[in-house]
DNA sequence: GTCCCTGCAAATCCTTTGCACTCCT
DNA sequence: AGGAGTGCAAAGGATTTGCAGGGAC
C-alpha cells in the first residue's frame, strides 16, 4: 500500500460521495466539492476519484452511456438505470451469494466483486409516456 | 423501424462479430475488418457497430477501464473481467430468471434486460503470480 | 526537508460528426 | 433518382498527465 497524505479536497470528495446517493459523474462531484473550495480542479477531482476507487474506497460504475459515475455505497448491490432519463437507481437484491459461488466455479479465477446493471425504463418515465 | 440498405463493410462487421468470442474493442474490429476492405474507415466501423448494438443485433459491453467492447453473442449471459490482463470471458449461469423478476419487483419500472460484471484475476495471471 | 498533492493547461484517448462522394434499391 | 452508406479529417467529450508551486508530516 502506497503511503498516503491527508489532503482536504480528497476529503471533500469522498464526503461528497457520502452524502448523496445519486451516483454523481465526475463533474457533479466537481461541482460540489467547489462550493468548499472554489479553486479546486477537474484534474485534481478525478485523481482522488481514482485513488479512491482503486484502494476499494468508493465504487466505479459504468453506465452504458455517458461519463463514468462514482457510488459512495461499497457494499454490493445492484442498479437500475432508466434509459429514458438516464437515473441510476439503487436495487437491493438476495441473489447474491448464490451468484458469487456459481461465478466462483465457473471461471476458475478469483472473483473480487461485481456489479450488476439493469436497464430499463423507470416508473416516472413509465407514466409519463401514457400521457 | 428505419430502412437500411444493405452494406458490405457492415456485413463484414457483423462477421467478425460472430466469429470472434473475445469481445473485441472496435479498434479491434477495425483491424478485422481492414484485412477484407483496407480502406474502411474507423468511422464507419463506429457507426456499424452502433447500429447494430442499438437494433439489438449485437451487445455493446462497458468493462469498467477502456475502451467499449462488442458482443456478438446476444443471448444472455454473463462476463467475467480479469483486472490484470483485462481478458473478457463469458460466464453461462442459471440465477438469471430469479434475478429479473427480483429486480423487476424492486425497481417498478420495467427491465428490457440486465447485464452482470464479475471482476477478478483470471487463473492464468493467478498462476503466473505464484512463479 | 521530503515527497505527496494541487491547480493549470496541454495532451491523450475514444468516439462522433460534417462533408462530398459512392453504392443500393 | 433518392437517400442510406462511405472515407476522410476535423471536432467533441471525458479523462489523464507534465510541471511548477504549495501543503502535510
Amino acid at each position: 500500500m502506497k503511503t498516503r497524505k491527508h489532503s482536504r479536497q480528497r476529503d471533500a470528495v469522498m464526503n461528497c460521495l457520502m452524502a448523496r446517493h445519486d451516483h454523481p459523474t465526475a463533474d457533479a462531484v466537481y461541482l460540489s466539492v467547489r462550493e468548499e473550495f472554489p479553486n479546486v480542479s477537474l484534474g485534481t477531482v478525478y485523481r482522488n476519484l481514482n485513488l479512491l476507487a482503486d484502494s476499494g474506497e468508493i465504487r466505479r460504475l459504468n453506465c452504458g452511456h455517458g461519463p463514468e459515475r462514482f457510488d459512495g455505497d461499497t457494499h454490493p448491490h445492484y442498479h437500475f438505470i432508466c434509459r429514458e432519463c438516464g437515473q441510476v437507481t439503487d436495487l437491493p437484491m438476495d441473489v447474491l451469494e448464490q451468484m458469487n459461488a456459481e461465478a466462483q466455479e465457473c471461471c476458475g479465477g478469483q472473483i473480487d466483486n461485481h456489479i450488476t446493471y439493469f436497464y430499463g425504463v423507470c416508473r416516472e418515465c413509465l407514466d409519463k409516456a401514457k400521457e
